[in-house]
DNA sequence: CTCGTTTTGTTCCCGCGTTCACAAACTCCT
DNA sequence: AGGAGTTTGTGAACGCGGGAACAAAACGAG
């Protein structure tokens, strides 16, 4: 902690940095295509968003556009990446290999991103040697070794509910600092972890609720 | 549309609208535990929010507590779970049956929410007839009439992105008007149709930003 | 070189959401 | 019955984020 003047590091907004990810891959995608040079408003569409605030937010970084021709494609697509941090390689293990461990194991779009699966774990002895998207099942309790051996800084819950604090806790012992929670529980972690959490049941309970205001009023 | 006066539909905060399932979630693991009666300080630590904002929240739908004693945990319940519209059954589709749509199909939490899923789809032939969760993979043309047929309204999308926007195009279509979408792309939908997103990648990146902004503190 | 055109970067304003703080209301004990 | 203790519900202040609008800068044509 403490101020301090490394010129990368303005603070940038959190609504911000939850778009930047939409960015890059919009840019990735431009790049893909062809495309080598685009304005704040075609970026802006190729992202969902209004141009004002895709100006706004690129201006956190820096001023990579050009006035009057727009954004070098795989210029400020390195310079996002490099903002986000996916120029580096991070480790990541996974906790919980039930359908959604299986399913996150084998999701490509993390290796694409500079993510790494190092470990895939498990607390059932049955799993134990079991190989998922190459990688064999470990038992849980090696997480301490594997985070040491690794430098893993970044864990993925994908256990029931019941068993989400426990795997924290341990996480968070071992020396992880950022946790993403697919369990569908509140888990409490201290100071300077970052929890991120994905609930599939509470998305569709929020697109409920509207569904269910958009049915009361066709009625009405 | 048009203005009406259904008193039960006073318009609440997207904010709190997001955080109701947490509370039905931490009610419900209460009313397991046995616990009849519970204060906004203990809800709001179940839910890990501030006791306030719980409070606020749940002033939205009504007065449901009563002051020096807290709130009935059961009647509560049943009041958030009849204001977002989960004390009714609501039928779902799937579309794409890869490594996530098995996960989706399989997990436990969208059945216990009144969510039931009536369909999986896939476009390749070749998956067709395979049976997962107890039901069996159709033919993505069949959409439309599986839609009719069930009154579908919530659809889900576990494609490539590649593939997405066709599904979603072709959702709209069929009649389906919220949209839970997995896909890593954006997708367009007219007026109307509610589109909310899940992409795990995303969340992995901005886990990896103050990772990254953590270690840089770290050397510093 | 100068003017017109295009597009970025930024300033200003507004509205939503969060939090504090307190009055209203209910229970329990004497 | 009355007062002390609790806990809800809400009014008010504050800060963050979104969007419109504009000034600054680059390019191209003549």
């Amino acid at each position: 902690m403490s101020a301090r003047t490394t010129d990368s590091a303005r603070d940038i907004p959190e609504a911000t940095v939850a778009r930047l990810p939409v960015y890059l891959r919009a840019l990735i995608t431009l790049a893909d295509q062809g495309t080598a040079t685009c304005s704040s408003e075609e970026l802006a569409a190729a992202a969902g968003v209004n141009s004002a605030k895709l100006r706004k937010d690129l201006s956190y970084l820096g001023s990579y556009g050009t006035r009057g021709v727009g954004y070098d494609v795989d210029y400020l697509r390195y310079q996002i990446a490099r903002e986000i941090g996916v120029t580096q390689d991070w480790p990541v293990v996974i906790v919980g290999i039930g359908n959604l461990g299986h399913a996150l194991a084998n999701f490509s779009g993390f290796r694409s991103r500079g993510f790494r699966v190092v470990a895939l774990l498990d607390a059932d002895p049955r799993r134990h040697g079991e190989v998922v998207a190459g990688i064999d099942v470990r038992d849980f309790a090696d997480l301490g070794s594997i985070v040491r051996e690794h430098g893993v800084a970044i864990g993925v819950i994908a256990t029931p509910a019941s068993a989400a604090q426990d795997v924290a806790d341990s996480m968070v012992e071992a020396g992880i600092s950022s946790i993403l929670n697919f369990a569908p529980t509140v888990i409490a972690v201290p100071d300077g972890v970052d929890v991120r959490k994905v609930d599939l049941s509470i998305e569709l309970q929020i697109l409920a609720y509207h569904e269910q205001r958009k049915q009361a009023e066709a009625v009405s």
